[in-house]
DNA sequence: GCATGAATGATAACGTATTCTCGGTATCGT
DNA sequence: ACGATACCGAGAATACGTTATCATTCATGC
């Protein structure tokens, strides 16, 4: 049977006081904020386990680095700073961008990457 | 005074011949056709190398793995098949993306990333 | 409060991509 | 053709993100 542990609420509550994208890395060093004994492992552990029971998305951005969201966000985008390599959310999609294929590719996701500087590095 | 090998060549070719994003391990195995010893270490070598002198271009797609393109080639974007895992050209491009951004973010570039699969998986 | 075993965390181990090492090879100016 | 040396390629070494191990801790049901 799933245990509530302090490490775990920890976790959750770093993910929705974030309320952007976030590396196992980021996850870690908030977590150690609350709880400062957190283990790698454990951050890594309970991440997949909350993207399991889908509380949480994966999302992969392009350079690489696997990163995840609360999973009940409505569909979005997203910006990466490449001066604080911190990933935030974009609320607005161009329409009809599935509709760019080539003919006989058959699409079924988007990804739109805004890169720049976030508004705390500009 | 930089010298123009068989292996060079090969993986020059190999980049024209394909039209589309390559990972370095599939320009090894391609090259590998033309060059039936060409190693790893080359490859990364040259694609380097390559990149350097302005003639490849990075791409960096979700799902990891850089992938290297001919620099020459106008604004496209790119899909990518979730069943044979290649890259390919998108032409098209929507319209005033990079006005998406929330206040204050200086956007500086996009990527835009289609999911499905090819014609030739399809 | 106590026993049980799920969860933790330090560390070792792992997988994969990339780079280094270095003896041998082949290109290119002369 | 020849010699200097840029380049090659096999394998070792590295980097780094993730997972496995296992003794210890602590959340939970009784």
């Amino acid at each position: 049977m799933q245990r509530d542990t302090r490490q775990r609420r920890a976790i959750r509550r770093v993910f929705v006081n974030a309320g952007r994208p976030l590396t196992c890395d980021e996850v870690l060093r908030y977590g150690q904020r609350i709880v400062p004994s957190l283990g790698v492992a454990t951050v890594y552990r309970n991440v997949k386990m909350l993207v399991g029971e889908g509380w949480l998305s994966e999302v992969e951005l392009p350079g690489g680095g696997l990163r995840y969201e609360l999973a009940d966000r409505p569909h979005h985008h997203h910006f990466l700073c490449h001066s604080c390599d911190q990933a935030f959310e974009v609320f607005r999609c161009p329409d009809e961008v599935e509709a760019l294929a080539p003919d006989g590719f058959e699409v079924d996701g988007h990804e739109l990457t805004l890169f720049g500087r976030c508004a705390a590095c500009a």
